[in-house]
DNA sequence: TATAATCCCTCAAGTAACTTGAGGTTCAAG
DNA sequence: CTTGAACCTCAAGTTACTTGAGGGATTATA
């Protein structure tokens, strides 16, 4: 009832066995306790700071940014506000990112494109666009 | 005028140093030639080459994926369609990333917006909306 | 020409965030 | 009581580089 295993509180969380094991390693779980086998055994506390851990990580915050996230919450450190600057800061950045990528996936859609269009299936040496890619002209193109 | 060295190259093509020699290791780039003192020599077709490679892996490609790029390049290897095909797949990956990176981008904007008007600079264990995300209530919140 | 500044060299180890593998123990079911 | 799943530890592998130590080569200046 009270106590379960690694694997449970890795389905409960969706994370992997090994990866719990690591988690505990460089601390960012606490030691686990251990039964009479050596088998490791979590409560429920368990599942929900590993549940934070991972939605921390989903949302694309280093194991470091989690750190300060966590410590933040449980009051060692500053205020609230500074997990919203936190998360500010991060949403900046995944903004830059998302504009990055899709630039990218502009060029990639213009690329597959100018295959359909001009090589037509032939061979490799043949593919202009490919060579373009590694020449001094056209570099607008990408 | 014919030949330049490393630190050439890597101005030419945005690239350090270090991962000019590190490319040469994984022979993505050819093995240099050698002046008297042992210094690397090269080329403008090493230019070329090596601003191809820059240019696929800002597009996102790996660098295994690169090598097969010019492997097909070279037509060593299949057809020029396969380039296109591989350019299409990973052309969705990065539509799938970018779709991922907003769902991201939109619940970051919540967590700030929810730390705005809940929190108001409040020390950090009162600070609800970070214990809901490690609760299993609210799941759909973020 | 001497020397200092800059660039270059190799080799080894470090980075993030895990994953994979080897080799062995413990536990739950039949 | 035996089998098979789940667990254990420790070490090494992954990606794509970066950083550092400890030294040689080249170039610019005094």
């Amino acid at each position: 009832m009270s106590g379960f295993k690694i694997g449970t509180l890795a389905k409960q969380t969706g994370t992997s066995v090994p990866t719990i094991r690591y988690y505990e390693e460089i601390r960012l779980l606490r030691r686990a306790e251990r039964q009479a086998g050596g088998q490791r055994v979590y409560k429920v506390e368990d599942v929900n700071r590993l549940t934070l851990i991972r939605r921390c990580r989903d949302f694309g915050f280093s194991i470091e940014q989690v750190r300060l996230l966590i410590a933040i919450m449980q009051g060692q450190t500053r205020s609230c506000m500074d997990a919203r600057d936190l998360a500010q800061q991060h949403l900046t950045a995944v903004r830059n990112k998302v504009r990055e990528m899709r630039v990218l996936e502009r060029n990639l859609a213009a690329f597959v494109a100018a295959c359909d269009s001009a090589c037509a299936g032939g061979p490799g040496p043949d593919c202009v666009i490919l060579e373009d890619l590694g020449g001094a002209t056209k570099k607008g193109m990408f």
